[in-house]
DNA sequence: TCAATAGTGTCTATAAGACAATATACC
DNA sequence: GGTATATTGTCTTATAGACACTATTGA
């Protein structure tokens, strides 16, 4: 909330005082054959920018003339890198200090993003070159990237925490696939996101009791030796939430 | 992330652009003998000042010299507000757009912080004669306070769904409680949360089979006719998850 | 002894994991 | 028909809700 205080003696509203920086970050996931993968860009080589060449998060200061609002910069953010098919987009957090931006006091607003693989291509709509998709462990460690800039590695830490802890309970990881997908594709990626085997028959069962989760589209060709129902999400506006979560075993 | 482009002919870190307001603001929660309240702040009458004479969650702006990060400046505003003893604090998300603030672009982070009654009057210990506690419902609806100030209602809306949201899996609802506290005293705290009766067998058997929730602390003589036995967290510093949450029933 | 609150025991229903069995398509 | 994948059926087990019962204290 903005200040009540007005201790100075300028007018009602003093606000000459120094604001931090204020940015939009966003780890964009997709699952690729391995498992899942982040987006990440290079930063500039240039030494004068702070963590040059290193790779960080895509994302970048809020335009106060161009974003009506955080989600709408995390969407432009997310325009710039890949050509997106509407992807499914939650805000992680913030995080704010002096220590985290060698230019000053700043503070980033996480947004965490699930897209399915084929429509996410960076260079395909995006402008970036100089973006990447690397595969990433479930605890959010990126093997081929290095350190990430800034405080990055924490961020992308806990946006993975994030989906990783709302599998358990949520049809979140239909949001990376494209539809119309299959049960045993609905399953891989639920597996993929936990780390572990599902049993196929407690998996369909749970999955086909959950109202508002999935319609039936028709069967699939997808040259499997028995032809798969093809399912579409019923809500492509948010995720479902399960009564009980997967077990714990 | 802070911008990598560098578009403009100034030099590689060009931050000559307009930043936006930053501020914290605090859903301060507590249990009365009716259910929860919420801790609302005055805003100044100056008719200079935006929304002024109302209601709203306490909170200000970041000041860059004197809060290390956005958790250290959410304390301050509470040690502002009331005499907390280590209340539990955590992050619910950040809002920022065009038009929340007259005054111009802002972003404000926002934490909902819960803590027992007894420790929490305001004026005992903060300076704020114009703090009340309001009773609240648990959609986030104040019946006393009006409408609030900025987007306070929608903001004070997600402290309290994020609430309620967690109660069915985490022990949350025990960081309302002074210790050492009851079991049934647990059992009323998750009642006003959940905004319905458990029973108190399930209840019981359920709590204490959590590793890591609850410690006993000796027989406590509330003049209740059969003495209960006392409980403490044995961890203070986060809430414990369940493995599964409360049946929907 | 009664009243009131704290705590326990037991039954049942639900749903998940385990795993075997069956269906379908392409070679 | 054989094989690989998709789908279904059945058994067991764990646990939550329901509800009755016991325990402890003070009047």
């Amino acid at each position: 909330m903005p200040a009540k205080k007005s201790n100075a003696p300028s007018p009602a509203t003093a606000l000459e005082f120094p604001r931090p920086l204020v940015t939009v970050d966003i780890a964009l996931l997709t699952l690729s054959g391995n498992g899942l993968q982040v987006l990440l860009v290079q930063r500039p080589r240039a030494p004068a920018e702070p963590y040059p060449a290193r790779w960080a998060l895509p994302g970048g200061f809020i335009d106060v003339q161009k974003d009506h609002d955080l989600q709408a910069c995390a969407m432009r953010k997310l325009r710039e890198k890949t050509a997106v098919s509407s992807p499914y987009l939650e805000q992680v957090g913030s995080w704010g200090g002096a220590e985290r931006d060698p230019r000053g006091w700043s503070a980033t607003h996480v947004y965490f993003a699930l897209v399915p693989r084929e429509t996410s291509e960076p260079g395909k709509g995006g402008n970036a070159a100089d973006a990447r998709w690397f595969d990433v462990t479930l605890g959010g460690l990126v093997p081929g990237a290095g350190a990430l800039a800034f405080d990055h590695d924490e961020l992308l830490c806990a946006a993975l925490q994030r989906l990783r802890s709302k599998v358990e309970y949520t049809s979140l990881p239909a949001f990376l696939l494209a539809e119309p997908f299959t049960l045993p594709q609905l399953q891989g990626a639920y597996e993929a996101v936990l780390g572990r085997r599902l049993d196929r028959s407690a998996f369909r069962r749970r999955a086909l009791a959950v109202p508002g989760f999935l319609r039936e589209a028709g069967i699939i060709q997808t040259g499997a030796p028995r032809a798969p129902q093809g399912y579409v999400l019923e809500h492509r506006g948010g995720p479902v939430v399960f009564a009980r979560p997967f077990e714990p075993r």
